[in-house]
DNA sequence: TGTACATCAGTGAACGCGCGTTCACTGATGTAC
DNA sequence: TGTACATCAGTGAACGCGCGTTCACTGATGTAC
């Protein structure tokens, strides 16, 4: 039954956004008095909260799968089966990347407990495996210094305070570089989602992939 | 009159996003009847219409305004001054830059007509740039190379078609450059306005700066 | 085996609300003769 | 100068709608004695 109400409000956010995400049409949808609603569900914000939970959870279990599938003793292949599933995810599941990581909905607050742990999964697996290709001395020095020269002393603490929230077994400028990568992949992603890419570029896909390559690069890999 | 109406509406997506526009608020804030609204506008998604061509516009022009103030004979300077105010005014103003560059509007289908030309002029006006750049032969040629050894021949035919589309006198891989270079600082700036910046980067400012640094070795400046 | 009772999923009417849009209208202003 | 009329910004009531949430309830199922 709760699983019929989440599906029913999955496909109202498919369809109509979170604001056409309703009580009422969904209790029409599973069959069911609107009141009868209330046995599985708090209130609206509540079911709003199970579909954001639902969106980062889908999205990481989505990198989980691809790295998990990749050749374990191919460190560059993996991060990129894992970006490329990043993207994939997205854009295959609109809205819901739309409620995870679109324009915050206007008179809603995620509770930070039940969001923040899920929606981090993804960037800590690909720093996993960044960390692992770093200490198995993959990633080129010169890419390295590099970025260190680019870092003033704000934004390094900044990084050395990610690093460690996140533990996170890597250098700062390494965690830059990562960082840099993430941007990059993360924001082309949102612009092909909300349609800004389409404009610019003809075939998505490969242009993604010259993406990840060159975001290879980036991560001195 | 017409001008106090959009402020209304514009106050009202600022507070409550796009479906918390109403005909019925901005009538009462405006301090008329609601029906008297239709003097002025043909129904509420013509009211979003001017919202979006307004938040475009907008954009543009602070984009415009810095490359006006900028050295003319400095092109990366004033490349930079642009994609820094191009940062600048979506931070400032999230909820338009939302509207303009966030998630479609459920139910509502923007007039092409009347929006893409607008939506189009900061990239146009940073290409314009470039390409004054690449004739004055600033354009490192090693990058141009190795940009172009990355171009497959789909992709290469999708900038080629925007090149023509969109007059921009430059040659293929640097169209590339310039989408990736795009790419880059739209993401970017989408992120930090819905929020996924900050958990990754502490000033957000710095981060951005090292950032454009960066993308004008993108761009072989 | 039979009866009293608790549990619990689900009902349906009602509450108060705000919305977009339409309609017949009012009343001031300006123009034509 | 005075009168008839058109224009036009704005009024206010009404329409039909959908929403979230509450409330007293029903009726089947299971449990205790």
């Amino acid at each position: 039954m709760t699983e019929a109400i989440l599906r029913s409000a999955r496909a109202q956010l498919e369809s109509a956004g979170v604001e056409g995400v309703t009580l009422r049409e969904v209790a029409r949808d599973v069959g069911i008095a609107v009141s009868a609603l209330y046995r599985y569900v708090d209130n609206r914000d509540d079911l709003i909260t199970e579909l954001l939970v639902e969106a980062f959870t889908d999205h990481a279990d989505a990198v989980d799968a691809a790295v998990d599938a990749a050749d374990p003793d191919d460190l560059p292949g993996a991060i990129v089966a894992a970006l490329r599933a990043y993207r994939s995810w997205s854009v295959q599941h609109p809205a819901q990347f739309g409620l995870a990581f679109g324009a915050p909905v206007p008179g809603y607050r995620a509770p930070a407990g039940r969001t923040i742990a899920v929606a981090v999964r993804p960037g800590s697996r690909v720093m996993a495996l960044y960390a692992r290709a770093h200490a198995a001395g993959l990633v080129d020095p010169d890419v390295l210094e590099r970025r260190a020269a680019l870092l003033d002393e704000g934004t390094a603490a900044g990084f050395a305070d990610l690093a460690q929230r996140q533990s996170y077994a890597l250098p700062v400028p390494a965690v830059a570089l990562a960082v840099d990568a993430f941007v990059r992949v993360h924001g082309c992603t949102v612009m092909e989602v909300f349609g800004q890419l389409r404009p610019l570029v003809s075939p998505a896909d490969a242009y993604f992939e010259t993406l990840l390559t060159d975001t290879l690069a980036t991560l001195g890999l």
